[in-house]
DNA sequence: GTCGCCGATGTTACCGATACCATTTCGACG
DNA sequence: CGTCGAAATGGTATCGGTAACATCGGCGAC
């Protein structure tokens, strides 16, 4: 069911009959066509659009009227297949439903964008091999790429290095990233929450958490400090993926039900928090009195909770802005002075704990 | 500071020398390349890659014993030149901070990946003109364009018109979409609400309102038929931005502060529900019994709270599949039975009303 | 007056794949 | 045994821009 009956094009109203006749005969209007009817050769009408400067201002007038007449729209695609330059960064994220990295791709693509450059999203979740995911990406030809972690499988690597790609891995550490990084380490923010709830007093400590591989590392983090400090039996309620508001209520759920006293509840992510405390509530357990929650990523609404929610910031917006401006840096042939930024993180407290 | 040293190329230490001299002096390898080590043309290269099924078993296990030596990848720009198949689709949404949208970018991406294509992400929020955005989609020659929401300028309609490229508005309802359209009345949606809250008995009603189109278009819904019952008076706290949860616990206390009575609130969004529950609790207000609350979305969340939020359901994950399923059947030039579908909405009662 | 340079524009070739059509081979079948 | 057709492969042109270099006219410096 194609939008145009076939055989008949529809008629612009607005253009009048000032195009060569196979421009009207249904292919597509190319440099080509504009530069017959401007009166001048495609290559100055290319030079008009990307290259004002180097034109007359007369041709240059002469070149945009034609092309608003025309609704010329060039062919990025054979422009960057000669110039070498897709205008295209390719950012690959695990998943976007649990809300963690919105910030971040907002910011990221608003920063590229501005510089002229398109986002091309990937979504590694359902994907077995991330490995194909990248390497249907790299046949596209992206000037940066933007990875979501430090884990990748050794294809993979070998893949990007050998492309030559800028690539940017965020939202971890590495000490041998695949070129740039900007991060944070997940197993000190692990051994803060540790050491936070250490120093309210609490030595009774539950976990609620994802399974997904940064939260794995804080929670290594985590529980070494605790071991540090005598702590062994650590009750956790572990889920699979990286947990909504529900399973905050049945982690916390799990926890009691298993017996073990717990005085306070680390979670992987404030929605799991939240959660915990929504469970709590409801059972008549107070917090911060009877337990202490605190969950990890401030999010918007973990200061506007009550009790409001004791948590590790981190500048999700910050990582996006730091990665788009190191790829653009490298795609523009500018110094890149770290390789390696770590942004850190904020233990805020607040009332959970 | 060049990944790469000038003038030194990387050994790739697992890559054999078999490659002709040029490809090792630093150019990319093309499909030339494997063709010449593997002793066929290069068009039957390319036909063991996209076509297996055309070349001889044997044929076909030389070439990719080549393109796995050699790490080719073939340059996908230039094969969308020729072939005039991008293998893109672009995507636009006002922005994905609110995750309101993170379910249909979701499925969509998953749906359209599932088939070869990759998304290129458009963020429109701080565009003042979603015109520009969209030319520059449009010069990558997308197979299909998904846009949330039916209101655009007449110049981007036209411009997308033009392009006869598959278009599927999503989000929203209207007559006369660019192309096709997945979505549902905001103005029933709307409506639905204010006869909920009336139904339970309310007739002193506030508002707590994100500003943003669709919102706006519910809330005209919402007032006419309070409007139809005789409540013509609707203190309002009308949000600039599509609100998160803080700005529903402002909103809560300037309804409050105005002096206005009011015993429903009804919200644009659910996070801006949660906002005012939280503001309530703190007050002492009890939901629902002295105040009434209910939401839109149906986030994941809104089972979970206690009380429960009562809400409007919306199936965004469907909107994202079959907004991809249209868009595939019109590039695959399968026939699009309907243009427009309506995947309506559920409101869904819970303990907040 | 001549030279040289600069700014504006044009000519040509090329980016790297695939569409299209031609060719070759080989087996089936009359 | 010759013809036909399908299967496998190849040659050539082409997609629509832009890089690289060439050309041309005008103007200032010596």
């Amino acid at each position: 069911m194609a939008r145009t009956p076939p055989g008949k094009q529809p008629q612009d109203p607005g253009t009048p009959d000032a195009l060569p006749r196979h421009a009207r005969a249904g292919k597509a209007v190319t440099i080509r066509d504009v530069a017959k009817v401007a009166g001048v050769s495609p290559i100055t009408v290319s030079r008009a659009l990307n290259h004002p400067e180097l034109v007359t201002p007369e041709t240059l007038e002469r070149v945009r009227a034609v092309v608003s007449r025309t609704g010329y729209v060039p062919n990025e695609i054979a422009g960057s297949l000669r110039s070498r330059r897709s205008g295209i960064v390719a950012a690959v994220f695990p998943q976007i439903t649990n809300s963690m990295f919105v910030d971040t791709i907002q910011t990221l693509t608003d920063c590229l964008r501005q510089e002229g450059y398109q986002v091309l999203l990937g979504l590694s979740s359902y994907e077995e091999r991330e490995d194909e995911l990248i390497a249907g990406i790299v046949g596209r030809r992206p000037e940066g790429i933007y990875l979501t972690g430090v884990a990748h499988a050794p294809e993979t690597r070998r893949r990007l290095i050998a492309s030559h790609i800028p690539v940017v891995e965020a939202w971890d550490l590495s000490p041998s990233p695949i070129d740039m990084l900007v991060g944070f380490s997940h197993e000190k923010a692990g051994e803060a929450m540790a050491r936070h709830l250490l120093a309210k007093g609490h030595r009774e400590i539950g976990l609620v958490w994802g399974n997904d591989l940064r939260a794995g590392v804080r929670r290594q983090g985590l529980l070494s400090v605790l071991a540090e400090n005598g702590i062994h039996e650590v009750p956790t309620s572990l889920e699979p993926a990286p947990g909504m508001f529900q399973r905050g209520r049945e982690g916390l759920a799990e926890l009691l039900g298993s017996g073990a006293r717990v005085s306070a509840v680390a979670c992987s992510s404030d929605v799991l928090a939240q959660g915990v405390i929504a469970e709590a509530r409801d059972r008549g357990i107070r917090i911060p009195e009877d337990i202490a929650v605190m969950g990890f990523g401030d999010f918007d609404f973990a200061a506007h909770t009550s009790p409001s929610l004791t948590t590790i910031a981190i500048e999700k917006a910050l990582i996006g802005r730091l990665a788009a401006q190191a790829l653009l840096a490298r795609i523009q042939g500018r110094e890149v002075p770290e390789r390696i930024v770590d942004v850190g993180f904020r233990l805020v407290e607040r009332g959970s704990t």
